[in-house]
RNA sequence: CGGGGUGUAGUGCAACGGUAGCACGAGUCGUUUGGGACGAUUUAAUCCCGGUUCGAAUCCGGGCACCCCGACCA
């Protein structure tokens, strides 16, 4: 896969947005990856929307991985789903858009899918063969924030990828669980913060003690989890006390307060979702037994912005290779018809060949210019090619992680990749 | 939703109640080409509505928008 910058039409911005605090934004919108509509509202431009896609490749294999299989919901969601568990109220839940059809009755916009999943699957699932399974799906969702803040962390519409499992039990339940956690492990390692994200005990549910969120370690994080490293446990602030002390067999004072972001939470409905919106089974002796249901949620977008967060200098952003929007940026200096575009055109087809993603910057602009995108984007290895490096007969290799300079053939380089 | 702050060219900043200026960007011409090149030239703005005043970017009222703190985040 190739992109030549001339083409691109986004532009890098040489100072931060006024309107920006958070360094994710300021960062993603000054490298054109992101356009801000409105407070909590972004534009995925060609660069950040390969970002996403990365992050949604990775999440979609480690679901696939679990079994689960991919749908996609509608926006638009009906009022009666909602009235049954209670909660289309506004006092209920007070981040519901919701609008109204011309020809009468109201609909809300999907800040959740889980009535609407639930009900929905009252068309498949009839009997106990048809348990269990689990489905998910990546979904634009939106919540009327009363306060929208920290860049793309927060924000009005963002992207979800949520995940509902429909079990026979609690065992089958358990069972599942279980693996979607260690599924949401391995997304968080794939995506370069699996030493800073921690399975947190969170506040639960009728049915369990505590539901378990990903909270990941970023001075820009809204939470605060209490964390014991030598036992691997972590807690949120929410259910700190004496009694969760005691069942986790962990001493307040052996506890580290860190600030923290959550990426991810799992929770367990029990059979509360199936009764009230009338999700049922037959077993096998005929009798109807309610569904049990869990949910577990990723912020694709709040990932990204996490990612930013943790991983930038003061010259751009450092994209973790897995999610990188190109694998090489080969910055060429001279001019469009120059030798050193025409070794840049060779380089690019050897690369493309063995499946490396090219953004190639093939602009009329001066050197430092190009040096600076290319710090600002992230890109993990830069190339150069120019009458120097002709001249040597090598090519010089930037990790912009390390800033470690190379000059090496392209025997070296393509073996690089 | 409570509190605080801010709205000026595309972007980032100036301007005592008295001619809206600077830098970057963008356009044109020329010279340049390894860390945001140089010269010439052009382009482009006071969030909206109302009030005070001879005169408002500036003061006052209302609205809208954005940022921050808190609350909220099932």
């Amino acid at each position: 896969m190739l992109m030549l910058q001339s083409k691109l039409f986004t532009k890098t911005r040489r100072e931060d947005p006024k309107d920006e605090q958070a360094k994710n934004a300021k960062l993603l919108i000054r490298a054109g990856f992101i356009n801000k509509e409105m407070a909590g509202a972004y534009d995925l431009l060609p660069l950040g929307l390969r970002v996403v896609e990365k992050i949604k490749s990775i999440v979609r294999e480690e679901m696939e991985k679990l079994g689960s299989q991919e749908i996609l919901m509608t926006s638009i969601q009906r009022k009666d789903v909602w009235e049954k568990t209670g909660r289309w109220s506004d006092e209920v839940v007070d981040v519901w858009f919701k609008s109204a059809l011309q020809v009468g009755g109201e609909v809300g916009f999907g800040w959740s899918h889980e009535e609407p999943i639930g009900d929905m699957m009252r068309n498949y699932i009839l009997s106990f063969r048809d348990l269990p399974f689990s489905v998910y799906q990546f979904q634009t969702k939106l919540r009327n924030e009363v306060r929208a803040k920290s860049g793309i962390m927060r924000g009005r519409e963002f992207m979800m990828k949520d995940m509902y499992s429909f079990s026979l039990g609690k065992e089958d339940h358990d069972r599942f669980y279980a693996a979607a956690i260690e599924a949401y492990n391995k997304v968080f390692a794939r995506v370069g913060i699996g030493a800073d994200t921690f399975v947190t005990f969170a506040a639960g549910g009728a049915f369990t003690k505590f539901s378990h969120e990903f909270q990941t370690i970023t001075e820009a994080g809204e939470d605060a989890i209490y964390l014991n490293r030598e036992k691997n446990i972590a807690i949120n602030e929410e259910v700190l006390n004496d009694e969760t002390l005691a069942s986790l067999g962990v001493k307040r004072e052996d506890l580290e307060k860190v600030s923290t972001a959550e990426v991810g939470n799992v929770f367990n409905f029990g059979t509360e979702k199936g009764e009230a919106l009338g999700l049922f089974f037959k077993d096998q002796s005929g009798e109807s037994i309610p569904v049990w249901m869990g949910s577990y949620g990723i912020g694709i977008t709040r990932l990204m912005g996490v990612l930013v967060e943790k991983f930038s200098d003061e010259k751009g952003i450092i994209w973790p290779k897995s999610v990188a929007p190109f694998d090489a940026h080969i910055i060429v200096i001279g001019g469009m018809d120059s030798e050193a575009m025409i070794a840049a055109n060779k380089l690019t087809e050897t690369l493309e060949a063995r499946g490396v993603e090219i953004l190639l910057d093939d602009r009329e602009a001066s050197a430092g210019e190009k040096f600076s995108d290319a710090d600002l984007f992230g890109i993990p290895t830069r190339i150069v090619i120019s009458p120097k490096t002709l001249e040597e007969g090598k090519l010089e290799v930037k990790d912009r992680a390390t800033g470690e300079v190379k000059k090496i053939s392209e025997e070296e380089l393509v073996s690089l990749f």
